[in-house]
DNA sequence: GTGAAAGCGCTAACAG
DNA sequence: CTGTTAGCGCTTTCAC
């Protein structure tokens, strides 16, 4: 009959290793000298009763569980996945744990696992996206609890954060397509109460034309609240919109690859072709960017970099260690692929 | 000055009440009776310091975190995105917290996340998907930890799961083919070495073309390993070695939408049309099968209830419940989009 | 070089 | 109905 297994603890080992459990502790964590031939008889009974330390007790001294909390809009949305994919990567590597909480874009959720999390399970908060509402993130940082923030624009430089910069971003996309002899850009995007990055790439687009003496002209820029809720249908709105145009656009510029991907789908709906009738460029560089037809030229955000970065940055600020720059811009890259022509004078 | 706040512990709060700790603790967790007035009293105080009790704390007593860990291949994968999501809501609703941990199909990374989180920190373990291999698993689950897998087959009905009947989906897909007249069905698949529901879903296939009389054609039948590094250029590859025959079938099903999108690419370069020319039919229903054109027929499989079912096994599990069914298999539903033509005798 | 013991914040058994 | 206290497993001072 098996014996029930009561877990192993620093006890056992200090008593099978016939030493004190100060000892065994010390052995273990390098926190003071020990005789070298005391140390391996620990080491050995430590692996011969298969003992691993009990984290929860170790943090309730230390104050630290070596765990991070990830609050995330939308685990299913691509770009976030694709961020955490970065976060968890390098936790993983400096050795500790992430914790994953989806908001669903709800502030009062963030607020909720902040308040669950607060001060005694999590060494830090990375809070990635979503809504710019920052009251109680602020307030956190105020407070001293280790934040990053990563795609938000908290505002506030004593915020730490992660970013592209989305306005020169769209200002460079429209400097690529003015270079490559388009003259009427079509912009479409999604409404941004509240999301200052798309706000953001709009202003782009503007200072974009501005830099090239285009004129702005608003019958073919649509700012649509209808995407926010069904990118496919809210794009072919827009382009129906926008084709209903004696001067229609050479090119369809798009706050993201989602809308594009609709975009595209309305035109060849309309058996208008790309990119030979209309160019269509989108903005993040998700998978499906790769798997569009024609190929869709983009924007690439570094998604994995930034959740990189910013745990980095997170566990930087964790450890005490001494950070030069906490407000870190990520480049973004133009990915040239089928979806825009190049135009002749 | 502000001055240095140190966290409150239950303490300040008893003291600040005028009780004993005991009390405190008895009035928060409803343990034992505590009079109303002092109750009140109580939570007066707390909501005053804006005390939360100390989870590690509590948990090095009661030997729980709430806390489960979910060990998953690769978060940015949209399958498993979706798992997590249903994983993660339910967890919330049930007052757990979800740790996270990536693979990257390396079994010897799940068993070192095991290590660093067994029965100290989590409660129990999810495992979504990945190649199968078990020990590791059954032997958590031999020492009585929760734990449950979530679309692997363990072939050991002691282990808990979460499963669809992949057997059944793909045999069902074929017989739907069947029942719309086509009678020449080709097949690509990933190889499928420890990858049991991937081998599942082919001898559905097999037993399908058996239920309908269908000879099976190993010139239209394509297992790929290409396909696993780049599914693009191996359903390319497939495609063609399907096309090379002088007998092409009228439908290509397919092991994923994932190829399913590939064929459907390569078929459009070479001019066949979809589905007038071929139909091609997908499994899985991931977002991008929306996004196709034509639209991609498809088994949809209930990604986020696979997540939730497990969750919820595991909690019950963890926290004691009876669970009358410890292996569940999910319901497979047939999408039919656009991607499938409907033949006439 | 090592051990004894305090104590992290909480729960729960025991005592009244 | 409430208080006192032991103790969860660990780290860390203090003592030798």
């Amino acid at each position: 009959m098996k014996k029930k297994s009561k877990v192993t603890s620093i006890k056992d080992v200090a008593k099978k290793a016939g030493v004190s459990i100060s000892t065994v502790s010390n052995a273990l964590n390098d926190s003071r000298y020990v005789k070298k031939e005391t140390k391996e008889k620990i080491l050995e009974v430590v692996s011969d009763l298969n003992y691993t330390p009990n984290i929860i007790a170790r943090g309730l001294k230390t104050r630290s569980t070596r765990t991070v909390a990830v609050i995330v809009p939308d685990i299913s949305n691509q770009f976030f996945a694709q961020v955490i994919k970065g976060v968890e990567e390098t936790a993983r590597q400096r050795n500790y744990n992430v914790l994953l909480t989806c908001s669903y874009y709800d502030v009062s959720e963030e607020k909720r696992s902040i308040e669950i999390l607060k001060q005694q399970f999590v060494s830090g908060f990375l809070f990635i996206s979503g809504y710019n509402s920052f009251e109680h993130i602020k307030s956190l940082n105020d407070d001293k609890v280790p934040v990053v923030v990563v795609d938000r624009e908290p505002g506030d430089k004593k915020v730490p954060s992660v970013l592209i910069d989305n306005f020169e971003a769209m200002r460079k996309a429209v400097n690529f397509l003015y270079g490559i002899r388009h003259r009427r850009i079509g912009y479409i995007s999604y409404t941004y109460d509240n999301q200052t990055t798309v706000e953001r790439r709009y202003k782009g687009y503007r200072r974009g034309l501005e830099d090239n003496n285009l004129v702005y002209d608003p019958d073919i820029v649509m700012i649509s609240e209808t995407l926010r809720l069904n990118e496919l249908e809210g794009s072919r709105e827009a382009v129906k919109k926008i084709l209903n145009n004696k001067n229609i656009p050479t090119v369809i510029l798009n706050a993201s690859d989602f809308i594009a991907v609709g975009v595209i789908r309305t035109l060849k709906e309309l058996n208008i072709k790309v990119p030979e009738d209309i160019s269509v460029m989108g903005f993040d560089n998700i998978l499906m960017s790769l798997y569009t037809d024609p190929l869709l030229t983009t924007v690439k955000q570094p998604k994995k970099q930034m959740g990189a970065a910013a745990v980095s940055l997170l566990l930087d600020i964790i450890e005490g260690k001494r950070v030069k720059n906490k407000n870190i811009i990520l480049p973004t890259e133009i990915i040239d692929r089928q979806s825009i022509k190049k135009l002749q004078d």
